[in-house]
DNA sequence: ATCTAAATCTCCAGAGACTAGAGCTATGGA
DNA sequence: TCCATAGCTCTAGTCTCTGGAGATTTAGAT
């Protein structure tokens, strides 16, 4: 039996987090020790390797919840865990794109200043104020 | 003078976003008319396309905040203008690199699994649960 | 058995950057 | 003059935690 510190030691998720993830329904609630402490066991802690896994993938809550709820039920298709996973490809792919774009954008900036004028010739503040500096649409 | 929804649809910055950014002191709290409605003058157009323009860079309110106070004495060196900047993109690439560790984590995970076969054995599932499944470190 | 320090408990507030809603008032055009 | 639209303030909610206050439990040392 684990305490909630020794869970969070074992996977890295800081304890008042386990805890969140205990209200918002991701884990089950605990047992409790005689004085009401939170007792642990293999199985919760796997279950929360997993939630810690998929949010470093930048799953949310809701799409990690979904994905509980689907290994509750091994022998159904899992069509929707691959559609889960393929949609934050998705979006992962999009927000590098927006990235790549902004990181064009900061260069070009930073690029035409070395600190050493004042601030009224300033390219980074000139850009900001005046959208036609810049190179594409954003 | 412009009325607070004018300045809305002019720069692109929704109506209570103005009001929000007027209590975090980025704008200067307006003139109001008799009816004690906001009215607003080109300078302040101008201040808020400057704001709304950095946060589309990604620029957060502190950052931005600064920018400001350093452009009301534009005959100082512009060296912590150029600081900011540079430090933004350096934030914005690390951020690329995250996600371009996500894009390939999460491409493995999809590319073995076509939805066709059951939750047990789906690979979204099992790579989740097993960290011993993924390539590089996270 | 007792003491103490660390860990844990609950509850509440704050972070960032808005967004939405309730309930009321002002404005502008027909 | 009427009425729809836009505006006002204030509060609370979003999302995923994170940190603190103040009380209690636990584990280890004496």
């Amino acid at each position: 039996m684990l305490s909630i510190g020794d869970l969070s030691k074992r996977t890295g998720v800081k304890v008042p987090t386990i805890r969140y993830y205990e209200q918002m329904g991701l884990i089950d609630a605990a047992e409790r020790s005689e004085g009401n402490q939170r007792r642990y066991e293999r199985q919760d802690l796997e279950r929360l390797a997993f939630i810690r896994h998929a949010r470093d993938l930048g799953l949310d809550i809701a799409a990690i919840r979904e994905l509980i709820a689907l290994s509750a039920h091994p022998h159904q298709p899992c069509g929707n865990a691959d559609r889960i996973a393929a949609d934050h490809l998705k979006s992962v792919r999009t927000k590098i794109e927006k990235l790549k774009k902004l990181e064009e954008e900061l260069e070009r900036i930073v690029s035409h200043c070395d600190g050493g004028h004042s601030i009224e010739d300033c390219y980074v503040i000139r850009s900001l104020s005046d959208h036609g500096l810049c190179d594409g649409e954003h």
